[in-house]
DNA sequence: ATATCGAGACGAGACGGTCCGTCTTGACAT
DNA sequence: ATGTCAAGACGGACCGTCTCGTCTCGATAT
């Protein structure tokens, strides 16, 4: 026996993700209770709990209402140079990242993802399905234009794209500056360039090794 | 007022360490409490929160007994093919990542590290950083070997190696079978490959040449 | 050498508080 | 009439702190 959706308080809705975006940004997500939630939100508790099935998932959408201004379908920019375009959204990234609201939400999210199976399936399909949708059309666009390798996995490079810089975002291990986000891009896109691209490495990053 | 070290009971603490890791397994890490540890570990809540600031500097600690069979320093294989050796590494890690005990107990840590800086810190210095060295160690190695490129950011080819490997496993976003290994290796190692070891696409182990 | 003693970790669990998830109530909307 | 709503009562679990009495030490006194 499902809640009637149709009859779903909107007002309520909104109420809950934003007193859920505001707490944990104010205390941090370990210390935010649903009672807490409830309160800020001048929403009774068993509203939360008829709609959400648990904090995380009400974590899942006050990320899906922050990250969806976008309204329609995610498009990227295409300038016609791949690997500037991927640079720009790569910044844009590192600025979502860096966003406080948005980011203390995002690890919270990404902690439960981590440790909940039913959480990670509804994530990769309402938030991640499509961003990578988006992706993936922006990199068959450079193949075609004959920017990556006829073969190549498209996949595999979105992973080389946006799991280290994530990760290094997740770990703390370091700044998400211009200077990491260009060198990855430089470097998947020398992983997956057409067969006779030959340049040779450009510069090295500052603080390589010792 | 620390308490002493020197008197600290070896027992206690590796009962606490291996309740942990059971209970972890047994009902999922959310639904471990501090109380329940120190029950199944016959031993009093205030042991536990004499050593351990939180649950999950626990679950760092258990997972570092579980993975610390090695005792002494680190060391990954080096036959003299770089290529075979990364992707020996990657299958063991794959490996590990499909224990079920320590898979729980990994989720658990990555879980409260996204959300907790200080354990994260923690991570960074006792788990991950002395891997890094071994791994760095592993690369300069081919790298005087001619097997990358002189002037190659090891560090970043770290990131790439890894990073999409453990976010795969982190989302459930796919199998860690070889494929995926392989596929990680031979495309981290033509971003990185020596100035002229052309012959991009279907990768071919690397001659040696010295 | 042996006995005494104090410090501190130990197991056990009491304690007040908070939060969980469920349930009840009466108001309100459709 | 039905179902959501805000509000909050409810028993139970767990939190983190604390207070016990026991035990193992090393230092000191005999």
């Amino acid at each position: 026996m499902p809640p009637d959706a149709a009859r779903r308080s909107d007002r309520s809705r909104l109420a809950v993700l934003a007193a859920a975006r505001d707490l944990v940004a104010e205390v941090g997500y370990p210390r935010v209770s649903i009672e807490a939630i409830a309160r800020r939100a001048g929403v009774g508790k068993q509203t939360i709990y008829r709609w959400w099935p648990s904090k995380g998932a009400v974590a899942l959408d006050a990320v899906r209402a922050l990250s969806e201004g976008e309204g329609g379908a995610i498009t990227l920019p295409d300038t016609g140079d791949l690997e500037a375009d991927l640079k720009t959204v790569l910044r844009a990234t590192a600025a979502e990242f860096t966003d406080p609201a948005l980011s203390a939400l995002l690890r919270a999210l990404y902690a439960e993802i981590a440790v909940d199976p039913e959480l990670a399936t509804l994530y990769r399909e309402k938030v991640d399905h499509p961003l990578t949708e988006a992706k993936l059309a922006r990199l068959r666009s450079g193949q075609r234009a004959g920017q990556l390798h006829p073969d190549a996995d498209l996949a595999l490079c979105l992973d080389f794209l946006y799991a280290p810089f994530t990760q290094r975002w997740l770990h703390r291990a370091g700044p998400l500056d211009e200077a990491y986000a260009d060198a990855l891009v430089e470097a998947t896109l020398r992983a997956f360039a057409p067969a006779h691209d030959v340049d040779p490495r450009p510069s090295r990053p500052p603080q390589a090794d010792r």
